[in-house]
RNA sequence: GCCGAAGUGGCGGAACUGGCAGACGCGCUGGACUCAAAAUCCAGUGGCCUUCGGGCCGUGUGGGUUCGAUUCCCACCUUCGGCACCA
C-alpha cells in the first residue's frame, strides 16, 4: 500500500476534472422546466489581494452543497468572478506605484490558482470581472435604464465625504461617522452628486421579504432596520406672524395636546425668513453658522442646546400659540426638519425643556395609574389614555391616535404618514479605478446620456490617478471632450466613476450567460437559472450588498427584464474566522494564507478542517492541532479503505455504513449542517478500521469514500478508483436501506423518577405493559424503588419506561 | 436605550420534534511497538465522594411548567452583532 500522498493524487484529479469539463453546465433548451436546475452562489471575491482562509470556509460550503446536488441530480450552476473594481484595490495599487488594472489582474490571476489548487466544482466557462469592458458595458446599459425610469438622477445634496480616500460616500458606507474602509471620521459636504432612487422601493424591500424562502433572521432585522420605517402623521403648525405653515412629522399624534413648543433644524430653509427682523435675528444665526462648523459626532455628544426665534407657533388642535426654538439636535435630514416638542413623552424634549424652563404636561398615562407628578417624564407603555386632551381625553392611546389623524385630514391639517430612515443610494466616486458613468454634459442639452450604441465608455488610460478631490478622469483630456449626442455640439463627459456596489448588485444574473454581447442577458435564461436557490456569504454584507442587490432585481423586474422579484431564495451567512482570539485581519497579523498548509497536507485536509472546526453559520477559531486532527482522520481512511477485504451487504458494519448514509444525507441535504457529517464518517472509518475484514467492510468502505467527497473530492476519488470504480463526482448519493436501518432490539432506559438508572436489550415487539415489566423486574431498579408504591409509568416507544413513585 | 444571536468538560463542539448530557475531534494520562523518537495501535479522561457495588452534583444565575428540561416559560447576568438625537 502506498503512502497517501496528497500532492500527487490533487493535481492529477484536477486535471481530469478540467479535461473532462466535469462540473460546466450547459444553459437549457428553450422551454425547458426548472424543477431539476440548482443556482448555488457564494459572493464574488474581491481581488484587493489573494484568498485567506475565512474565503476558503465560505467557498467550500457552496463546494459542498454543488457537490451533494448534483449527484442528487440536480444540473448544478455553480459560477464564479470577481469583483475587480473598487477602492482597496486601488490604494494598494497606488501603494505599489502601479496600475490598479495591473494588480487587479494580477491577484484574480492568483485567486483562480488557488480556487484551483483547491479542487472547487466551478464552472470556468462562466468566469466574469467586472472591470472588463464586455462586462461593465452592461453596468453602464443598466445605468441608462435607471435613468430612463427616473431611478438614476443627479442633485446637489449634503453628502458624507471621506476626506482621506478623496471621494463621497453611500450612507450605508458610514459606520459611527467614520469611512467603512480606511475608518477616517467622514465630513459633510455639500456637492452635486449621482443617486439612485432606492427609497422609491423601500416598502417592496420590506413588503417582499416575504417572498424570500429562507432568510436568516438578523439579516431581515437588520435591514428593516435600515430602511427604519416609521408610522405617523404630517401636521401643519401655523406661524400666524409670518402667515406661513411649518409641516411637522410625528409618531404620536396621541401626544399633540402635550406639545409645549416647537423646534427648527437649524439647516430648516425658513429659519432664516423667520428670525429677519426680530431681535433675535443675530443670535440665532450666529447659533447657525456655529452649528455648521460641529460635526456630526460632537453634535450628537455636548449637551443639548438652542435659542429662541421670537416667534410663536399655533398648535392646530387646540389653537394654542408657542415659541419657535432652533436646536441642533433636531436633524434636517429626517422628517420635515421641524417637530412639536412633547417634553412630557420624548426623552429629548424632556432634557430641552428642563434646560430651558419650559412646560412640560403629560396627557397620555396609564390606565389607573397614580397620579403624575408635575414635570415628569412618560416613556411609552401599553394600556394608556389620555388626559386633558380636549374632547380626545377619555380614550384609549391607539384609538386617540386614529381619531386625532382623521380629525386633522378633515381640518386639512393634516394626513397620515410614513417615513423611511433610508436615503437614496450615492453613486458617485471621485475616484479612478470604476466603472465610468455613461452620461455626456452639454451646455445647450443639459444632462445627456451615452447612446447604447457608443457603449461602452471605456475607462481612459490616466498619467495620474492619485485621488485628489475631483476624479482624475477629469485629467483625461482627450476622452473627456466628446460631441453632446444630442445636438452634437460641444461636451464634456461626466468624469465620476460607480460605487462598486453598482457592479456587484447584478453580476449573479450575468453568469447564466456571459458572453452575450447583444444584452446583459437573455431573459429565458436568466429565469431559468434565478432567482439563486442558496446564496452564501459573509454577515458583512448584511446591509449594503444584500439590500442593493434586491433593489437592482426589484427595478429590472419592474422594467421586464427579468421575471422574479427577490434575486436570493434562500441566504446563508457564514461566521468569520478568527486566530489567537481576535478576527482574522490583515492589521492584527493573524491572517493564515491557506497556501502553506494545502502545499504541506494538501487541499482536501484544508477544506475537511474548514468544515469540520463547528457550524458554519457561527465564528470559529483555527487552531493548528485541530487541523492536525483532520490530516490524521484522512490517513487512516487511507488505510481503512484499502485494508477494507470483507465482502457482503449485511452485519453490523453495512449497518453502520446505512446508519451513516442517513445521517449525512439529513445533514446535508435537509439541516444544512455541515460539521456532524464529517464526524458521522469519523465513526464509521473507526469501526472500519478496527475490523476491515469483517463482512460489509468493503460496502462500508466504498460509502465512507463517497459520503466524504464532496468534503475531499481528491482523495475520495483515488480511493474510489482503487476500490475498482470509476467517476464518483457523477455517481448517484448513496441512499440508505430503510430495511438494514430497521432493528429488532433497542436499548430500553430505566428511569426511576426521571432519573437514570438501568439500561436493558429489549425487543421492539414488546408492548408497553411488557416494558414496564421488564422494568420492574431490574434489580438496579428494585433498589431505588425501595418497596414504594408506584404511582405512574411513562413509557416512551423504543426508547424509555419512567416509573415515578 | 431599542432589536437580534449566543452562553454545555482543559479546548473546538454534539445532543434535530421535551426523553440516556458531553457524539466526533483536540489536549492530557497510562500502556503496546521502538535502542530511542516520530508515526500507529490499545485503554482511560465532566466534578466530588466511594466499602469499587455504586452514590451525589452538573449545560451562565434564580425561579416555574412537566413523570422527565441543554431543549419550553418568567426574571436576571455576561458576551457578541446591528441600529440609535429618526421626532
Amino acid at each position: 500500500m502506498e503512502t497517501y500522498d496528497p500532492k500527487t493524487i490533487e493535481a492529477k484529479w484536477q486535471r481530469v476534472w478540467a479535461d473532462e469539463r466535469a462540473f460546466n453546465v450547459p444553459n437549457p433548451e428553450p422551454g425547458a422546466e426548472p424543477e431539476q436546475k440548482t443556482y448555488v452562489l457564494e459572493m464574488l471575491p474581491y481581488p484587493s489581494g489573494e484568498l485567506h482562509m475565512g474565503h476558503v470556509r465560505n467557498y467550500m460550503l457552496g463546494d459542498v452543497i454543488a457537490h451533494f446536488r448534483r449527484r442528487m441530480g440536480y444540473q448544478v450552476l455553480r459560477p464564479m468572478g470577481y469583483d475587480a473594481f473598487g477602492l482597496p484595490a486601488e490604494n494598494a495599487a497606488i501603494q505599489e506605484g502601479r496600475h490598479p488594472r495591473e494588480l487587479t489582474e494580477r491577484n484574480i490571476a492568483a485567486i483562480r490558482a488557488q480556487m484551483q489548487r483547491l479542487g472547487w466544482a466551478i464552472d470556468w466557462d462562466r468566469e466574469v470581472s467586472t472591470h472588463e469592458p464586455e462586462y461593465y458595458r452592461w453596468t453602464q446599459w443598466l445605468f441608462l435604464k435607471f435613468f430612463e425610469q427616473g431611478l438614476a438622477y443627479r442633485k446637489e445634496a449634503p453628502v458624507k465625504w471621506c476626506p482621506f480616500d478623496q471621494t463621497v460616500l453611500a450612507n450605508e458606507q458610514v459606520i459611527d461617522g467614520r469611512c467603512e474602509r480606511c475608518g477616517t471620521e467622514v465630513e459633510a459636504k455639500i456637492l452635486e452628486q449621482w443617486f439612485f432612487r432606492i427609497t422609491a422601493y423601500a416598502d417592496r424591500l420590506l413588503d417582499e421579504m416575504e417572498l424570500l424562502e429562507d432568510w436568516p433572521e438578523r439579516v431581515l432585522t437588520m435591514q428593516r432596520n435600515w430602511i427604519g420605517r416609521s408610522e405617523g402623521a404630517d401636521v401643519l403648525f401655523r406661524l400666524e406672524e409670518l402667515d406661513l405653515d411649518i409641516e411637522v412629522f410625528t409618531t404620536r399624534p396621541d401626544t399633540l395636546f402635550g406639545a409645549t413648543f416647537f423646534v427648527l433644524a437649524p439647516e430648516h430653509p425658513l429659519v432664516p425668513k423667520l428670525v429677519a427682523g426680530t431681535p433675535q435675528e443675530a443670535e440665532v444665526l450666529e447659533y447657525v453658522r456655529h452649528t455648521a462648523a460641529r460635526s456630526a459626532v460632537e453634535r450628537e455628544e455636548k449637551e443639548k442646546d438652542g435659542v429662541f426665534t421670537g416667534r410663536y407657533a399655533v398648535n392646530p388642535v387646540n389653537g394654542e400659540r408657542f415659541p419657535v426654538w432652533v436646536a441642533d439636535y433636531v436633524l434636517m435630514e429626517y422628517g420635515t426638519g421641524a417637530i412639536m416638542a412633547v417634553p412630557a413623552h420624548d426623552e429629548r424634549d424632556h432634557a430641552f425643556a428642563q434646560r430651558y424652563g419650559l412646560p412640560i404636561r403629560p396627557v397620555v398615562v396609564p390606565e389607573g395609574g397614580e397620579p403624575v407628578e408635575e414635570g415628569a417624564f412618560l416613556a411609552h407603555t401599553e394600556n394608556e389614555w389620555l388626559v386633558d386632551s380636549g374632547e380626545f381625553s377619555g380614550m384609549a392611546a391607539p384609538e386617540a391616535q386614529q381619531a386625532i389623524v382623521d380629525w386633522l385630514a378633515e381640518q386639512g391639517l393634516g394626513r397620515p404618514a410614513l417615513r423611511y430612515r433610508l436615503r437614496d443610494w450615492l453613486l458617485s466616486r471621485q475616484r479612478y479605478w470604476g466603472c465610468p458613468i455613461p452620461i455626456v454634459y452639454c451646455g445647450s442639452c443639459g444632462i445627456v446620456p451615452v447612446p447604447e450604441s457608443d457603449l461602452p465608455v471605456l475607462l481612459p488610460e490616466v498619467e495620474e490617478y492619485l485621488p485628489k478631490g475631483r476624479s482624475p478622469l477629469a485629467t483625461a483630456e482627450d476622452w473627456l471632450r466628446v460631441p453632446c449626442p444630442s445636438c452634437g455640439g460641444e461636451g464634456r463627459r461626466e468624469t465620476d466613476t460607480m460605487d462598486t456596489f453598482v457592479d456587484s448588485s447584478w453580476y449573479y444574473i450575468r453568469y447564466c450567460d456571459p458572453h452575450n454581447d447583444r444584452a446583459p442577458f437573455d431573459r429565458r435564461i436568466a429565469d431559468y437559472w434565478l432567482p439563486v436557490n442558496q446564496y452564501i456569504g459573509g454577515i458583512e454584507h448584511a446591509i449594503l450588498h444584500l439590500l442593493y442587490a434586491r433593489f437592482f432585481t426589484k427595478v429590472m423586474n419592474d422594467i421586464g427584464l427579468v421575471g422574479f422579484r427577490e434575486p436570493f431564495a434562500r441566504l446563508f451567512t457564514q461566521g468569520m474566522l478568527y486566530r489567537h482570539g481576535a478576527k482574522m485581519s490583515k492589521s492584527k497579523g493573524n491572517v493564515i494564507s491557506p497556501d502553506d498548509y494545502i502545499e504541506r497536507h494538501g487541499a482536501d485536509a484544508v477544506r475537511l478542517y474548514l468544515l469540520f472546526m463547528g457550524p458554519v453559520d457561527q465564528d470559529a477559531e483555527w487552531q493548528d492541532k485541530g487541523f492536525e486532527g483532520v490530516v490524521r482522520f484522512l490517513n487512516k481512511l487511507w488505510r481503512a479503505v484499502q485494508a477494507a477485504s470483507g465482502e457482503g451487504t449485511e452485519g453490523p458494519l453495512a449497518r453502520k455504513a446505512h446508519e451513516t448514509i442517513a445521517r449525512v444525507t439529513d445533514d446535508v441535504g435537509r439541516r444544512f449542517v455541515l460539521n456532524t457529517p464529517i464526524a458521522a464518517v469519523m465513526e464509521l472509518v473507526n469501526e472500519l478500521a478496527r475490523d476491515p475484514e469483517a463482512p460489509g467492510a468493503r460496502f462500508a468502505a466504498e460509502t465512507a469514500v463517497s459520503l466524504i467527497q464532496p468534503y475531499a473530492p481528491h482523495v475520495a476519488e483515488e480511493l474510489w478508483s482503487l476500490l475498482g470504480h470509476e467517476r464518483l463526482w457523477e455517481q448517484p448519493w448513496p441512499v440508505a436501506d430503510e430495511a438494514q436501518l430497521w432493528r429488532e432490539t433497542f436499548e430500553l432506559v430505566i428511569q426511576v423518577n426521571g432519573k437514570v438508572r438501568d439500561r436493558v436489550e429489549a425487543s421492539v415487539e414488546e408492548s408497553e405493559e411488557q416494558l414496564v415489566e421488564r422494568a420492574k423486574a431490574s434489580p438496579r431498579v428494585q433498589a431505588h424503588l425501595d418497596g414504594k408504591e408506584i404511582r405512574q409509568a411513562i413509557v416512551v416507544p423504543r426508547k424509555l419506561v419512567n416509573l415515578v413513585v
